[in-house]
DNA sequence: ACCGGCTGGTTTTACGTATAACTGAAGCAG
DNA sequence: CTGCTTCAGTTATACGTAAAACCAGCCGGT
C-alpha cells in the first residue's frame, strides 16, 4: 500500500485483488453471473470488492449501457405542496426501480438553468413534467427523450404518456356540494395562471352551475397564487357592486384562506355568512379555522403513477394515459344558505 | 439519409459532417479553441452540429473528465416547506455553476432508495445534507464525496464545509420579544425530533429565561412536527395542573397552528388571553388569523451557501463554516400579557 | 476415438468524449 | 538556405464498464 490509497478503486483493481480478470469482477458485480462463475470466485470477488471499498463507476457504467437510471422531473415549484407531493410519489417510485430524480428548474421558475439538461440526451432516460411548468417545454422537445405529461390535455402531442387529475370532477363535486347546501350565488377566485388545469376548473364550475335553475356565477375575480392575492380578490368579490355571493369557490386552498382573511377584515362570519371552498388540500387546510371544505389531490399518486408511466415506456410498453379520481373533503368553511333554507 | 435518423449523432458524426476530425469538434464544442481552430473550421463544425441536432453525451464526458457537474441534496422531507427553500436556494445556485441537483431521498424519509448513490462515486461531485436527515449520514460517508453540512453541529467531523443558521440567537429573539411584553410563564412546544437544531432551541430557551428573575419554563411538551400533534400538545401545556402559561412558544410555525386550535378549542382567545410564537416563517404564518409571530429562516440562502461551498471546495478552496442570521417577525399572535402590565 | 455440450472462466472490443502528443505548412530572422 | 516559431489541425489514447466472442477442460454418449 503506497499513497494510493486516495485513489478510487477499478473493476481491475479488483480484479487483480482476486486473482480474477476483469470481465469476471463485472460480471458478479452485475449479479448475472448464475452459471458464468463458480460461487468460490464469486465469494473471492466480492471479498475483494469490500476489501478495497470499490464502487462502480457510474459514469462509465452509464456510457456502456446508454442508460443513466436517472429521470428529470419538471415542475414549477417546490415550495408549492402539491409539487412537493408530486415528487414524493415520484421519488417513491423512482427508488422501487434504482432510479434517481433530477429536478428542473432553479424550481421558483425563474433562473437560467436551462443548461443542465440542455445537453440531457447521456444523462437522462426520460422527463416527466407538469403542464405548469410549460415553458420549459420547448427545451425539452428538442431532447428527443420519452416524455411524461402530468395534468396536461390528455391530447398532449409529443407525450409518450400522460397521467391526469379528474379535475373537472372535482370542480363538479365542489359546486355540486355548495347546490345541495342551498347556494345559489357564486362567486369564483381564479387562479392568474394560464394552465389547462385551472381552465377545466372554471369551465366545469360554469357547466355544472347551469344546470340548475336560479344558479349564478355572480362574480370572477383571479388573483396570484399566494395567500394576500386571494385576500385581495376575495375583497372585491365580497363588495363588489349587486348581491353579495354566498359561496366562494376558489381555485386553491392559499386562495381560499386569502378568502377567509378578506371575510373576517369585512365582519362576515366563514362559514355563516359565507361559505368558501379551497382546491388542493394542503396541510394548510386543516390549520386554519374552521378547516377548509376541499378537494384533495391524490398528488403523491400523480408522481408514483408518472414514473411508472416512464418506465414502462422504457421498457418498451406502449403509451398509457392514466386519469386519477380526486374527491370532496367537506369540513367547517361550509354550511348552508342561512338566506335560503336546504331542500329546495 | 436512411432510417439513421432515429440514432443520436456523436461527435464522431459531426466531424465527418464537417470535414474534420473528432478532435476539432471536442475542441470547438468545449469552448476552448481560442488560437487552435480558426473561426472558419469552427464555424463550420457548429453548423454542421446543429444541422445533425448533436448533443454532447453527458454519460461520455463524464467519464472522461471524473466529474459530472451533479450535486446531492439530503433533505428529510421536501413537503417541508423549509426544506423547498433550501432547495430552491441550492438549485439557483447550482444552475449559477451549470450543476444539476440530485435530491435523496424517497422524501419522506421512508423507503429504500439507498440505491440511487450507493454507488455515487462516479455520478456526484458532492453531496449537500442537512443535519435533520442524519439516518442517512452512514450510507454517504462511505462515498468519500466532499459534504457540506447544513444546520448541524459547527464541528462536525468529516464536513469539507458547514452552513448554519443562528438558531439560539433565533430563539433568544423569541424569548426577549415575550419577556418585554411583560410573559413569564411560559409552556414550551418542543419537536419531537432528535436534532441539533431542536436541542439548541430548547436550550437558548431556557438559558434566556434564566437570566430573568421571576421567568420560569412552566411545561414543555413535545409533539411531532404537525398540526394535530400541536394542538393535542398545547391542549396538555394549557390544561395542566399550576397556573396557565401566559405565552405558548412552539418550535415551528406548524406547531404553532397546531396552538392556535388548541387555544381556541379551550375558549382562550389568541393573543389577548395566550401569546403564541413560532418558528420558520412559513407561508402558513400569514395565513393564519392571528399571523403568527415567529423567526423567519434564510431557507434560500442556506441552499444557495450550501452550494457555493460546495462548488468552493470542488475547486480547492479551503473549508468554510458560515453562520447566517435569522430574524424575528412580529405578528399578531403575541401581545402584552394581560395579567401583568408591561413596564415591568 | 470423436463430437457436442456444459462449466468457468478470459480476451477483446465498444461506448463517446477530452486532451496530450504529434505533424505539416507557412513565416521569418539570421 | 537553415532552423525556430506559430498556426491549424490530426492521431492516438485513456476514462471504467458490460458483454459478445472465444477458449480450455471435462464428461457423457455413440
Amino acid at each position: 500500500m503506497t499513497d494510493k490509497v486516495t485513489e478510487k478503486p477499478t473493476s481491475r483493481d479488483v480484479a487483480r485483488a482476486a486473482g480474477v480478470s476483469q470481465a469476471t469482477v463485472s460480471l458478479v458485480m452485475g449479479g448475472k453471473w448464475r452459471g458464468r462463475v463458480s460461487e468460490r470466485t464469486a465469494g473471492a470477488v466480492r471479498d475483494a470488492a469490500r476489501e478495497l471499498g470499490y464502487r462502480p463507476n457510474l459514469a462509465a457504467r452509464n456510457l456502456r449501457l446508454g442508460r443513466t437510471r436517472t429521470a428529470l422531473l419538471v415542475v414549477p415549484a417546490l415550495t408549492n405542496e402539491v409539487f412537493a407531493r408530486v415528487y414524493t410519489g415520484a421519488a417513491r417510485a423512482a427508488a422501487e426501480h434504482g432510479v434517481g430524480v433530477l429536478l428542473y428548474p432553479s424550481p421558483d421558475g425563474t433562473g437560467p438553468a436551462r443548461d443542465p439538461f440542455a445537453s440531457a440526451r447521456a444523462t437522462l432516460d426520460g422527463i416527466i413534467a407538469s403542464s405548469m411548468a410549460a415553458d420549459a417545454l420547448d427545451d425539452i422537445r428538442e431532447g428527443g427523450l420519452p416524455l411524461v405529461m402530468l395534468d396536461s390535455d390528455p391530447k398532449h402531442p409529443e407525450a409518450s404518456a400522460t397521467v391526469n387529475l379528474d379535475i373537472a370532477d372535482g370542480m363538479r363535486q365542489i359546486a355540486r356540494h355548495l347546490l345541495g347546501l342551498g347556494h345559489r350565488r357564486f362567486g369564483h377566485l381564479a387562479a392568474e395562471v394560464d394552465s389547462w388545469t385551472f381552465r377545466e376548473r372554471a369551465r366545469a364550475l360554469a357547466d355544472t352551475l347551469r344546470t340548475v335553475p336560479g344558479a349564478a356565477l355572480a362574480r370572477t375575480e383571479t388573483a396570484a397564487l399566494d395567500v394576500t392575492a386571494g385576500r385581495q380578490a376575495a375583497e372585491r368579490a365580497l363588495t363588489g357592486p349587486g348581491p353579495r355571493p354566498t359561496a366562494l369557490v376558489c381555485d386553491g386552498d392559499v386562495l381560499a384562506a386569502g378568502a377567509c382573511k378578506a371575510a373576517r377584515r369585512l365582519g362576515l362570519r366563514v362559514p355563516e355568512d359565507v361559505s368558501v371552498t379551497g382546491f388542493d388540500d394542503l396541510s394548510l387546510a386543516t390549520a386554519l379555522e374552521p378547516e377548509l371544505t376541499t378537494v384533495r389531490l391524490p398528488a403523491e399518486a400523480v408522481g408514483e403513477a408518472g414514473m411508472r408511466a416512464l418506465m414502462a415506456v422504457l421498457d418498451g410498453h406502449a403509451p398509457t394515459a392514466d386519469a386519477l379520481p380526486v374527491h370532496l373533503v367537506a369540513r367547517g368553511s361550509t354550511t348552508h344558505n342561512a338566506a335560503r333554507p336546504a331542500g329546495s
